[in-house]
DNA sequence: TTTCCTGTTGCAAAAATTTACAACAAGATA
DNA sequence: TATCTTGTTGTAAATTTTTGCAACAGGAAA
C-alpha cells in the first residue's frame, strides 16, 4: 500500500487538524507493516525510532486516522481490533470463530447489499473492511463428527 | 427474552461442561437485563447477589457461553462488546459511527447474502447479531454542510 | 452416599486500553 | 521571525480485560 502522505497532510491541515512527527510516524508504520496491524505492533514500530513516543498516543492516533477514515479498523477473531490503510479497494473477511482463519471477499459481494441498505434504510455503510463471523467448511465438517 | 434454563442445562451437561451457580446467575442476569448487555453491568447484577463471584468469571462465562451458541457477542460503536440471548429470531444493527444511534434490522434483510456466502465460499456466517458500521442520514446531512 | 476425575472458579498479577491534565508545539497571523 | 491560539502529546493513574495457578466442586460411576 502506498501512502500519499503529502496528500493526507494537506487534508489534514485543511480540517484544522496538526500533522505531528507522532501522526506521521504511526501512519507510515502502518503502511508499511502491511494489512492487519495492532496497536501493540505499532507501538514497537514507532517506540523504536522515537522512544518518547507513548502508548496513548498510538491509540489515539488510531483513533483519530480511523475517524478521518485515512485508516480502517479491522475486526478480527476473538474481538481483536487492528489497523490497516483505507485504501481505494476495500475488501472483507470471513472470519472462522473456531479456527481464526481468514477468507478474504472482494468489495463487489458486497455491492448489492450495500445498495439496498441504502436505499430502504437511508444508511451508508463504512465499507472500508466489514468483517463476518462463523465457521469455515473445514472446521463445520470435522466439528460434526 | 425467555431463558429456557433446563434445556440450556440439559445441553451444556450433554456436552461435557458443568451447569454451576456463576454460569447460572450470568445467564439469568443477560437475560434479565435486555438486549445489549455490557460486562460491566453484568458484573454488577450478579457481584450484588454474589458477593465473591469475580471480574474474571463474568468474563469468562460470557466468552462461553457465547461459544456455546446461548448468548450472541453485539458489536456496538467505537468497538465495545456487549451480549444478548442467541433467541431464535435474530436480529442485526446498523450503527451509526458519529452518533452511535442504533437501527436494527430484520433478519430477513441478510438471508440472501448469507445464503450466496454459503454457496459460493462454503462459510456459515454466524447469524445471531451482525453489525455493520457506518453514517446514518442525520449525520450525513448535518456533516456535509 | 462416597469416590474420583477434571472442568471451573477466585485470586492476584499482568496486559491492554482509556482518561485527566499540565506542558508543549503546529502553524496561522502579523 | 516573533507571537498567539488551540490542537496534541507524555505521564501517571484509572479502567477494562486476560491469564496462571492452586483450591474447589459438578456430576458420573461405583
Ligand atoms: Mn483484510
Ligand atoms: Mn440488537
Ligand atoms: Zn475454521
Ligand atoms: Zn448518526
Amino acid at each position: 500500500m502506498t501512502c500519499n502522505t503529502a496528500e493526507i497532510n494537506r487534508q489534514l491541515r485543511k480540517s484544522g487538524y496538526r500533522v505531528t512527527p507522532q501522526r506521521q510516524l504511526i501512519l507510515e508504520a502502518v503502511c508499511q507493516l502491511g494489512e492487519h496491524v495492532t496497536p501493540e505492533t505499532v507501538y514497537d514500530h514507532v517506540h523504536r525510532i522515537a522512544p518518547t513516543l507513548s502508548r496513548a498516543t498510538v491509540y489515539r492516533v488510531l483513533h483519530f486516522l480511523t475517524e478521518q477514515r485515512i485508516l480502517a479498523m479491522v475486526l478480527m477473531a476473538e474481538g481483536r481490533l487492528a489497523y490497516e490503510m483505507s485504501g481505494p479497494e476495500p475488501h472483507h473477511h470471513l472470519v472462522c470463530r473456531t479456527c481464526d482463519s481468514l477468507l478474504e471477499l472482494p468489495h463487489s459481494v458486497l455491492q448489492s447489499f450495500l445498495r439496498a441498505m441504502e436505499t430502504q434504510y437511508d444508511f451508508e455503510i463504512d465499507v472500508s473492511h466489514v468483517s463476518f463471523f462463523g465457521h469455515c467448511a473445514d472446521c463445520r465438517s470435522s466439528d460434526g463428527a
